[in-house]
DNA sequence: TTTAATTCCTAGTATTTTTCTGGTATATTG
DNA sequence: CAATATACCAGAAAAATACTAGGAATTAAA
């Protein structure tokens, strides 16, 4: 599980919807510019979002996204989900499934499933609103 | 933190080399046969391990490979951390430190840290020794 | 109805990382 | 000295990632 900036540019994205509930649709040239990111870049990110129900769309003039539930119900896991095809630490695990030659006589395997579940685990228990406000993390270094 | 296919065969070697404590220094001519893989990459990676002095080595004719301590003394986080430059899940990250320009302002490190932490403590727990008997995993599917 | 702003779609390029190879030097054994 | 290994360094090939380009479709507002 390598978190590109694919995932990491998805999270800043659902992060900058959250942070202005008030401003409806935003246009993705707003965020990208507030996150400093390449708005074309977005665009492939945000569709993966919209695609996975984490966001809404409206098009056209006055169009953009917002957040399709609240900060609270997005799990950082889907999100990351969403566009890293692969959250496993291993390329022989994928989505939770197995994808190799060797895999039955494999000793190392049940040690990478295992990993993967605690991972995608502690990911599904973060969400947005966490991040946002932080009181997770306070009273660590 | 992605594992590559190095660290994947780092833990092949060290497999290799504990499955067969009786062989005394093992070339890597025969480790590359027994794991099939190549054995001018292996190089690399064994290179790799004996600087971390997980393995010794003794050059010349009947020279070869050996671990440095007890199977059950090398753990797999050990290991990986020997060649994967970087264990942690973003860039952001390395070997625990924090390299990014904007990590003031950022809502996501603090999860990212504990993310390392996590995972970098399940694999500090899991030994060769634990791999070659494979009791943790029984009881799963 | 025109215009401007925006999403949506397809494709392509550039950069970086990973994987793997070649060549040579050095050490050890017999 | 000959045979067999490791040690070291540089670079090629392949794959993955990051980013760009251009334009079609859609919509709100002027």
């Amino acid at each position: 599980m390598n978190i590109t900036s694919k995932g990491r540019y998805a999270l800043l994205v659902m992060l900058d919807l959250a942070q202005h509930p008030d401003e409806g649709f935003v246009s993705l040239k707003t965020v990208a510019e507030r996150q400093d990111i390449s708005m074309k870049y977005l665009e492939m990110i945000v569709s993966a979002l919209k695609k996975a129900e984490l966001v809404e769309s409206s098009r056209g003039k006055d169009g953009g996204y917002r957040l399709a539930r609240r900060p609270e119900a997005c799990s950082v896991g889907e999100i990351l989900r969403s566009l890293e095809d692969n959250l496993a630490p291993v390329s022989c695990i994928r989505a939770g499934e197995i994808r190799c030659d060797k895999a039955g006589g494999c000793v190392t395997l049940p040690m990478w499933r295992e990993l993967d579940e605690i991972t995608n685990a502690y990911l599904d228990s973060v969400s947005l609103q966490d991040l946002i406000c932080g009181e997770k993390w306070k009273n660590k270094a």
